[in-house]
DNA sequence: GATGAATGAGTTTTCATTCAT
DNA sequence: TATGAATGAAAACTCATTCAT
């Protein structure tokens, strides 16, 4: 079937790590050719420009980030564990895909244009929860939009941190401790 | 005699708006110098490299943030108190200095190089509460660092969101709520 | 057998109206094959490279356009109205058909390689008609090729300057206008 | 005074050359700089880019014709005179300056993007000439437009054909035949 | 004949930094 | 100190042409 090459699967790999590695901006495309084995021009038949790659391979990688998510949740029933899911889900992930999860990051804090910043899905991911959790009267809290960012607040920054080497408690550990204190905020009355 | 005029000021002002504005990266020292009525040489005359602008700036800032910081604490005496002015002075800082607020943040996470990047001292200052309250008996937690990283991710994430629009509740309650927030994480048992 | 589909026309209509539109040089072998529906590759199955092409979209328009004013003058008997045939055959042809008038026009003029644009078929014709003219005392003149560049110039500026819409007179009294001038030129004494 | 260097002569000079001899799009900005003994980049401390130049450069040799044209015409008086000066003007141009000359045609014609073709202002003149010249009672015509095209085509086609050696009369005679013929459209009754 | 991915040399453009004035 | 023109290395991007399928 394949009749002809095809290397952009090799280009957007290639420009993966490297995005990572050194950032958007630090990669060149000369970089990624080198890389990914081939040349310079190739790129730009696969893509309009750099940041159009940047754009594609940022997407891609949130949809795997979705996707991983998702298949922890599966077997989830009540809002408590697929909460625990999330969180751990969260965790494993930035571990075990350390460079994906570490540009969706950077790419999504900076280095991207405005556009594709717009719908951070893993946060809709927890806010649903969280509406599940307040309908079967398992969470409590005020306002969705708010708690939802409060609470990726504490695991991004805890992960952004854990990779610094400033945190030197185990990872389990870090993990469930962070599960408890979001669980402490919508659970526990004022 | 001659009142050598020092462009100084204006090279640091211009550099910060820019930086805060479409990042360090992207910030060229032709922006600069155009912005602050300079050419481009004088930025040489002052600081031996765009980095080692960028770092200064920086670290100015910092200190500018820190000593606001300690400002709003400083007529706080009890942990929650002093807990609550943290809260209150990060967000209002991040109101009020808006440009700081947002180069500090996007530098500290990305852009500058490893160096800099090392001690945040307002984390520090939150760390330091959390050990004077815990002391007193008003605060428990186990990893003191853990526990000033997640309530650090809670701050600096609401913020980032209340910047991109995506929250609608007034600012006040906001911070209360974040505020009341952290006391969860710190006051109620397991 | 097998209806070997031939791709050529496609190849060279697609060529006329990008080369006629932005000019030879800008036009892309990409461009072509897009509007054309071709790949790439195809253009060179049937040309030696794109400057081939060119020359030969240009004979083939040039040649096209020669037989359009031969069919316009097969009436014609006298000089006078043979003049007034190619004239107006000149008019008509730049009217009905825009794309090639314009591509030989260019090419003419500036884009092709030196070797093509040695003889100009159309200016041929009209010389011939100003020497049958002055064979049969008709028409009066020192210099027949100067003669037939004056004219073929009035003609070609008029449809030049007709095409950006800097002349507001109805096409049928420019042609007449046109016309008499060049009868001006070749029938009045000095 | 000069406390600087300015090489931006040299970038138009060198440009001009090379336009001239081989076309905008066919010179190369390292072509420029290798002939004005510069850097690339230096091309671009003068000029946002390389077309931004070509518009320059053909502004600035239309209003060197222009002036020189107008130097031509000083001293003419009467109507006859004037058109006598321009025709002369304009061969002495093409023939004195064939390196702006042929800059202008071409770039007029083709090679420069639609904005700066606007205004054709040795037409304007030729134009201007003609209004006097019929309200003098010296010059007679339907539409001013129209006769200022026709005229143009006949001065500017011979020149073009005069460059590609196919005319063998004397120069003089050459001037002097396309006055006349220029003379005879706008002075013979009909 | 047709494809379309790949090429690579070449093009325009950018930009931190230097330096004569 | 301040200037601003100049630099040059490197960046993004283009495109006619080739070639395996």
């Amino acid at each position: 079937m394949a009749r002809t090459l095809n290397k952009k699967p090799e280009v957007i790999d290639a420009a993966l790590t490297l995005f990572m590695r050194k950032g958007i901006k630090a990669t060149t495309t000369r970089d990624i050719a080198l890389r990914a084995g081939i040349s310079e021009g190739t790129i730009y038949r696969h893509f309009d420009s750099k940041d159009a790659l940047a754009e594609d391979v940022f997407q891609e990688n949130l949809n795997y980030f979705y996707d991983y998510l998702k298949g922890y949740l599966k077997h989830s029933k009540d809002p408590e564990n697929m909460l625990r899911a999330f969180v751990e889900g969260f965790f494993e992930f930035s571990r075990v895909e350390q460079r994906r999860y570490s540009f969706i990051m950077a790419a999504h804090q900076t280095e991207l244009k405005q556009l594709s910043r717009t719908k951070m899905k893993p946060k809709r991911m927890l806010t649903k929860i969280l509406q599940i959790g307040r309908k079967a009267g398992t969470f409590q809290y005020d306002d969705l939009e708010l708690t939802g960012v409060m609470l990726m607040g504490m695991i991004m920054q805890t992960i952004f941190y854990l990779k610094s080497g400033h945190i030197t408690v185990p990872l389990d550990n870090v993990v469930e401790e962070v599960f408890l204190s979001c669980l402490k905020i919508i659970t526990n009355p004022k």
